[in-house]
DNA sequence: CTGAAAGCGCTAACAA
DNA sequence: TTGTTAGCGCTTTCAG
């Protein structure tokens, strides 16, 4: 900076201004300030200018798990707010482990990031009060933790657990089995409360089965696989959970929709293509990673004001894995892939 | 720091030396600082660290793009290797466009990265030649751009189409169509290779598709969508491809694998649920990015030497969405599917 | 083995 | 509008 300073003819700190915007500069310095940093291709250093400032241009985020697209399809919109808006993002993943994702956090605040986005992998936060008390700009995506409110974007997961149940429940199914990965997560828990609520009109319940976060389709618990055996229908609750609920069925033989009718969660591509091709409840994936970064834009910049929390709207894409239940005279005759084959999409 | 020190009766230089490990220190003076450092929840602060050692504990990636699912899935290893070894993981996308790829680069490279992590999106790289002015080790994960040889870490691209086409030449196809996302990425242009030299034998030459790296399915050039409904056998190369084809021959009402057979790109967990399950190429990626990060921290360590090239085996996995080509007898009878599903798997 | 002191590159007061 | 200067928190000589 002083090589640029002295090749422009000015000092150090008119550079400075120049370079930050800050303070107004007298447009020939300007130009000579430029001219300078171009001949020279000079860049600031970053760490500097935040060890004086005690300002960076970073911005950490922490997610369940990276192999899991959910989350960095999240992180995809974040990463392009970030580049529009020249900060730096840091990403750490907590492997679903609170322990670590304390560690994480605490790691990560050594870096004074200019916000904080989070995705809790479980409902208490203990690496929270820490964000709080650094005044770091703190804004959760897809799930908040136990505790105050704070910024928070999000879909309505009770209405979307109950635009499933709807579904099921108009094709004539009383009888609904809910597979989740984890009870502890509060949207999960949203979802099914979604569900029971739709059923309660009908005096049911749904059976829950937890199916556990792990990776590999193939193990699930003894007793998840006999019920998902014996379900009539099922909702997932998460893009893994449905190629867990797919996989089992296919072991145990039972076909979708003939034998039981699926809605899973969270679009991907593959679900029109499956064949019966997937009835999935649509996330804004990349809407939420939009507004997170929005809002953590404006608390940087220092917005204030009460806890804004967003909650964006799903949509359920009909497809071909629902159909009235076996029991019903309508599948007397006719696989259940003729039967919706021309009616939806 | 200078609390610290304060409150351990030591120097601040004798607290450095004991949080860096650097230098030896009397072990009751260490015991003195830990405490102290443990009673006021002191951390030290990675800018200023960096800042005067000219070191710093970030890492940073470029990936051609989040919201596909490869990518990040490399991700996640690098990520898992930096925790572990202390280091941050600095994530930028290049939206597979080459100019956004170098002004990333040359963002990052402000930060002074301990290492750089790069999936080249195109065969050019200009902003190599400034991370290596930088004397930044640099590791290229699943494709290299042009010129001379760095660390890499790769699959062997040749063996795979090859492994593909010998797999549908075995059933007797002599005339395959080749999908590809792009014709400028060097790892797709080595699997094309690969195909045409198992065809060549038969003196025959694939039949290459450009498909484009657009995101949604449902989108192809007019040309390709007929080319793809008027094959035979299909080798997708890489996994939004493999959906691209699906959807198009879903259009084109062609049923996979009566009509045509399909050989996928990267093996993921929706494709053994698919109706035909989908045979497909895997690839090692979790290991790919161990494996980038392995070699970029030990150059990180200061090991010197020629550049090594790893290039990892892959796996065909033999699914139910390829047969032997209609003209066939033994197509005359049943359904794809019921032909080979208890053939294979 | 330990301490004193210089200074990494920058920004923010303050003075001009 | 600009320049001078102090110092952000740390690591690294260099003496002791």
């Amino acid at each position: 900076m002083k090589d640029v300073a002295k090749r422009a003819g000015v000092s150090v700190a008119t550079v400075s201004n120049v370079l930050s915007g800050d303070k107004p500069v007298r447009a020939d310095s300007r130009e000579q300030v430029m001219a300078a940093v171009e001949a020279l291709n000079y860049r600031v250093n970053p760490a500097a200018s935040y060890l004086r400032s005690g300002r960076s241009k970073i911005v950490a985020a922490i997610v369940p798990a990276l192999d899991n697209p959910f989350f960095p399809t999240i992180l995809a919109a974040v990463e392009a707010g970030c580049q529009k808006d020249g900060y730096e993002l840091i990403v750490a993943s907590s492997g679903n482990q609170p322990q670590i994702e304390d560690a994480r956090i605490a790691a990560l605040l050594q870096w004074k990031p200019a916000g904080f986005i989070v995705i809790p992998c479980a409902g208490e936060l203990k690496a929270r009060k820490q964000i709080e008390a650094a005044r770091i700009p703190l804004v959760f995506a897809d799930r908040s933790p136990d505790g105050a409110p704070s910024d928070f974007v999000e879909i309505d997961n009770v209405a979307a657990g109950a635009a499933a149940a709807r579904h099921l429940v108009q094709l004539g199914h009383r009888s609904i089995t809910v597979c989740t990965p984890s009870l502890t997560v509060r949207n999960l828990q949203e979802r099914i409360a979604g569900v029971a609520q739709v059923l309660a009109e009908f005096g049911a319940q749904p059976l829950v089965v937890e199916t556990g976060l792990g990776g590999a389709p193939e193990l699930l618990p003894g007793s998840a696989e006999t019920q998902i055996a014996e379900a009539s229908a099922i909702i997932a609750l998460m893009n893994t959970t449905t190629l867990q609920v797919l996989a089992s069925l296919n072991r145990s033989g039972r076909s979708v929709p003939h034998d039981v009718s699926l809605v899973g969660f969270d679009d991907y591509s593959w679900m029109p293509v499956a064949r019966p091709s997937i009835t999935a409840v649509r996330q804004p994936v990349e809407q939420i990673g939009r507004l997170a970064w929005a809002q953590l834009l404006e608390r940087i910049n220092g917005a204030s004001g009460a806890p804004v929390h967003r909650q964006l709207p799903v949509e359920l894409v009909l497809r071909n894995s629902t159909a009235a239940p076996a029991a019903g005279m309508a599948q007397a005759f006719g696989g259940a892939e003729l039967l919706t084959v021309g009616k939806r999409r």
